[in-house]
DNA sequence: AGCACGCCGACT
DNA sequence: GTCGGCGTGCTC
């Protein structure tokens, strides 16, 4: 209970020997102006009567430890890491006139337990400690610590994300006693990479190897992570998988299962409720469950003695968390794995340009097979350009050229087929007639656009563009690129009248379908797995992905096709892929080479050559034309820093859902891009940090969103 | 963010 | 003379 309970009129006789201990013990001897009134009648700990405690609010200027004094009553249960509520804010200072104060009791985690303050005010005592579960431990708080760094954000909003809301049943709930480290794995289909074993090898011996793993494409990566898993275990050390969503969390888990049995691995999404997801990561934080696999909450599970953290597709938008400071997955575990030295596993299909950027810089190494385990693991992949779909007068009845068209005829003798088509929504950018090459502001390299349908400007620096030609081929007419394949997977139901179509999307999700002829029609991520694998699939949205207005767009475009071809039979038994999408396109030739780390790579280079991110770091500031020139006003950037723009934001792109974080609708906003060469990142971060904080304080104006790393960035 | 303190205009 | 405007600064 708090220890202001007991209030009286006037102060008794022990109250000033009270408060003179008090002082002599806390912080010296100085007289104080004002006693605390929580202070009457409470005696203070012995030992370490001052706690440290973060208070439980998001605004940066309270991005701080603040001081509180530690009752007596409260010593045994007042250790570091336990949540605690105090008072907090003006008004809990003085006492008038035998009338409540002000200040209200405020969440916070104590952090450390100290022998004296060097604050140089009077220290209010805890109210009361929440529970005497520890929930932050050191290593929690040195990784937020660091997350709020990365990403210009506060302390309170990481721990937030990192901290599950408590839960009193569960916690009263002793955790099962852990078990005892499985024996090593076999390495099974490890085999199929000439690293594998030898990863496997390093994970068992309690080694710390670092590895970007291209995926072979096929039902098996649930087990590989798990054999992953299991060695780190076998080595008496945890280990930690995040995935995208929860069907591959139930895959990992189920391979987990298979191999190691109940018992040694907790699963946390966020399907579970409160009560069961606080207690699963409870039993992890207790240590007595050493794996977890979960969705990107996980990524802050407190496993103990961690030897191996793993990102399954890194390039799904989902590891990006949508709450403040928007850490991402694999950024997060990146720090992990450089705070704990543990093992780092990245692991995809396809390959994100951070993930090649990661071998490049040698701070991973690769882990992929050779091309011949390729060849008969990877689908026969034929592409037909987007041009023939006009000339083909044959196929234009199904709105299908003749090859999609014999593909799909021919796959459905043996097995499913599979069809995707784009999801609604997808905007085409700007892009050369005759070479296709993205059309880009020549000032900063930014995507240009026509928001008026007839003049161009950049989306970046705002500036305008009247005598727009082709970087590559200097032709002078520009396409916007266009959509519409959803009606021709409709069409194709009626083209196939004797085959069952079954449709899986955003809303209805299908699992998995039957080893039998179907048509199986499915947006991108939502392609249920075929069990022996489809006979073909027919990938439609070839424009609509490569065209969407996105430095990521061909990245994507070639991970949504990658992962919808991964689930075709290899070309060894007659697996076939075609894709609509224009045959000279670097994403649609990585395909058919089935080379994504080629494609990122090359992406890479580009990127480095024209400053855009990963290689240079990107923030975005959001807010009011007045707030964001006031904050670049105050704010110190770094020299090399850049700033293009502000331009209107959000951009009109019709279709694209409201998100948060969008500008309210009716007040005109404005978005910068603040860029900094690489090395400068953390220079950019702490820069924004304090200008915001500065900002904060005053109070002024209204309010500034920073996001490092912003998504959809041209 | 709240909330209190502080220093200038219209009321009894 | 005092009640109260919200400008500015602090919260252990």
């Amino acid at each position: 209970m708090s220890s202001d309970d007991k209030r009286s009129g006037d102060p008794g006789p022990g109250a000033g020997e009270q408060l003179a201990l008090i002082r002599e013990t806390v912080r010296g001897a100085k007289v104080p102006r004002a006693k605390p009134r929580t202070w009457r009648g409470a005696a203070l700990a012995e030992e370490l009567p001052v706690a440290r405690v973060l208070v439980n609010k998001g605004a940066l200027h309270l991005d701080q430890y603040f001081d509180y004094a530690v009752p007596e009553e409260l010593d045994a249960d007042a250790r570091p890491g336990v949540r605690v509520r105090v008072r907090f804010g003006a008004g809990s200072r003085h006492v008038r006139g035998g009338r409540r104060e002000g200040g209200g009791l405020i969440d916070g985690f104590l952090v450390e337990r100290l022998a004296e303050s060097d604050y140089p005010g009077a220290l209010a005592a805890l109210a009361y400690v929440v529970s005497p579960e520890p929930v932050l431990s050191p290593e929690l708080l040195a990784l937020a610590r660091a997350v709020a760094d990365r990403y210009a954000g506060s302390l309170a909003d990481v721990l937030q994300l990192a901290v599950p809301p408590r839960n009193g049943r569960a916690e009263s709930k002793p955790s099962p006693a852990p078990l005892p480290p499985p024996p090593p794995p076999r390495p099974g289909s490890w085999e199929r990479y000439p690293q594998g074993p030898a990863f496997l090898r390093a994970l068992a011996e309690g080694g710390a190897p670092r590895a970007v793993w291209t995926a072979l494409p096929g039902p098996h990566w649930p087990r590989e992570i798990a054999g992953a898993v299991a060695a780190t275990l076998a080595s008496g050390r945890g280990a930690l998988v995040v995935v995208p969503d929860g069907r591959a969390a139930g895959r990992v888990d189920a391979a987990l299962t298979e191999l190691l049995g109940e018992g040694r691995h907790a699963l946390l999404t966020a399907d579970s409720g409160p009560e069961k997801r606080y207690r699963e990561w409870l039993a992890v934080r207790r240590g007595s469950v050493r794996a977890v696999v979960g969705t990107r909450a996980a990524m802050f599970a407190p496993v103990a003695n961690l030897g191996l953290v793993a990102v399954w597709d890194d390039g799904d938008s989902s590891h990006s968390d949508d709450n403040a400071p928007f850490p991402h997955v694999r950024e997060v575990l990146e720090l992990r794995a450089a705070h704990a030295r543990c093992a780092f596993l990245l692991g995809a299909t396809s390959c994100t340009v951070e993930a090649a950027q990661l071998v490049e810089s040698g701070w991973a190494l690769p882990l992929a097979a050779d091309r011949e385990q390729l060849r008969t693991a990877a689908p026969l992949v034929r592409t037909v350009g987007d041009g023939e779909l006009a000339r083909d007068g044959a196929a234009r009845a199904a709105r299908l050229p003749s090859l999609a068209w014999r593909t799909v005829r021919d796959g459905l003798r043996e097995g499913p087929v599979l069809v995707q088509v784009p999801r609604r929504g997808y905007v085409p950018r700007l892009a050369c007639e005759r070479c296709r090459e993205q059309a880009r502001c020549r000032h900063c390299a930014g995507p240009l656009q026509a928001p008026d349908q007839r003049d161009l400007e950049c989306a970046w620096c705002g500036r305008a563009e009247t005598d727009w030609h082709c970087a590559a081929c200097g032709s002078v007419r520009l396409r916007a690129q266009v959509v519409g394949a959803r009606r021709t997977a409709e069409e194709l139901g009626r083209a196939f009248p004797a085959v069952p179509v079954r449709t899986s999307g955003r809303d209805h999700v299908l699992e998995s379908v039957p080893d039998a002829p179907a048509l199986v029609v499915s947006t991108p991520g939502a392609e249920p797995v075929a069990e022996g694998g489809y006979a073909a699939a027919l990938l439609l949205d070839g424009w609509a992905l490569v065209g969407r207005p996105d430095l990521r767009a061909g990245e994507e475009a070639l991970r949504r096709w990658t992962a919808a071809a991964s689930l075709v039979r290899g070309r060894a038994q007659g697996g076939t892929v075609v894709v609509v999408a224009e045959p000279t396109l670097r994403p649609v030739q990585a395909l058919v080479r089935w080379d994504p780390v080629g494609h990122a790579r090359r992406e890479l280079a580009e990127r480095a050559e024209l400053g855009f991110p990963p290689v240079s770091r990107m923030a975005s500031v959001t807010g009011s034309p007045d707030a964001l020139a006031a904050f670049f006003a105050a704010a110190e950037l770094p020299p090399e820093a850049e700033v293009l723009g502000p331009v209107p934001f959000p951009r009109t792109e019709p279709g694209r859902p409201r998100r948060p974080g969008d500008a309210p609708p009716g007040e005109p906003w404005e978005r910068a891009l603040v860029r900094v060469p690489p090395g400068s990142g953390t220079a950019l971060a702490s820069a924004l940090k304090a200008a915001q904080a500065a900002r904060l304080a005053r109070g002024g104006g209204g309010q500034v969103r920073i996001r490092v790393d912003p998504p959809d960035i041209g």
